[in-house]
DNA sequence: ATAATTAGGAACCAATTGGTACAAAACAAA
DNA sequence: TTTGTTTTGTACCAATTGGTTCCTAATTAT
């Protein structure tokens, strides 16, 4: 009974989180961000609301899909068992040899709105509290690791994700650590893999 | 044989550095950034030339304040041994109680401009180095662990410095962990202090 | 067909952006 | 006091900012 839509939701959206994740909210200006989406403008704002409601969209999205996929991963038993699967993250999204560092956008947003937006704030949280569950789920899976000392689990959970963002940090300054089964097997205390 | 600049240049270049560290750079506009510094336009591009180069002065400023008493502490012998110094290093700085969790600006530097920047990537680089060098000498003073095994306590400073940025990013949106005893205790396989 | 409803896109907007120009002012050396 | 040099503050600038308006286009239901 209305006209459709032509662009597709979802690639605009996946778009927005390019660029966002790419260049940071405040350094994202509407033209640049309307090209990312394959949007013009009226329809942004139809859509959306305004660019503030676009970061929100595009936030959700990497739950959605990058958080998603990472959590997914850490419950593969078919990969090997928990710390060969803690592994095979930083490996693949902890800073490896890609040429251009993107980082975590859940790193970038927290940095950057975390202290002055609200809903940001909660939405980072959020993913890097299901990030840590999913560690700690892993952790459990890690053979000569006692799984019933949920204390020290939750412990290495905490260590870990924060290593994690830590690492996602320093990638933005072309660190690369590719050392992760090292590093990891200190952690832990026991070769992996 | 000229006329005297009126403010104080290293109250200045400290102003500059608080509010790009509370704000990030492109969320810092010319007025705000000015009045925090407390020297008007004029005398402002007359001194420091732009916007950019007086982020790169705030980041040298946050270099010899901020990291340096960092570092200071790390070695301070009088503290206790190395794993009492790292702790008091988190519980300091690693997002304590404090109510505005300005986090690090070294890891917001990184986050906000690393890729983009070569000159910010590579200063924070260095502050990141420098800290790391700082927890690797620490930690060749803690009882009970091997100073001869260089290759773990390289990887040991790595993931602590990580780990410390991560705890940095997670700051921002609230996340208050105070529990850096028990973590660093878990890390390190041995009670502390 | 036509009415109703929504998408699209360009023109437009006030406000803000970082940066410049320049003249007045404040000092030191002569 | 005069001269030379630098700082200061204001007025100004073009460009860009995110956002709105509004008319046209495209579709469905009747």
């Amino acid at each position: 009974m209305a006209r459709p839509r032509e662009f597709d939701m979802d690639t605009a959206v996946d778009g927005a989180m390019q660029i966002f994740w790419r260049l940071g909210y405040a350094a994202t200006n509407l033209p640049e961000l309307l090209h990312a989406m394959g949007v013009s403008r009226g329809s942004f704002y139809k859509a959306f609301g305004d660019k503030h409601s676009a970061y929100l969209a595009a936030l959700d999205h990497y739950d959605r899909t990058c958080i998603g996929s990472a959590v997914k991963l850490l419950c593969d038993r078919s990969i090997g068992d928990g710390a060969a699967r803690i592994l095979r993250l930083f490996e693949q999204t902890g800073c490896g040899e890609s040429v251009a560092p993107r980082g975590c956008f859940v790193c970038n947003a927290m940095v950057e709105l975390g202290p002055h937006d609200p809903a940001v704030a909660k939405k980072t949280a959020a993913m890097s509290n299901r990030l840590q569950a999913a560690i700690y789920d892993a952790l459990g899976d890690v053979p000569g690791l006692n799984p019933y000392d949920t204390e020290s689990r939750h412990r290495k959970a905490a260590i870990i994700t924060r290593l994690y963002l830590g690492a996602q940090a320093m990638s933005k300054t072309g660190d690369r650590n590719a050392d992760w089964k090292n590093l990891l097997g200190e952690l832990l205390n026991r070769r992996i893999a």
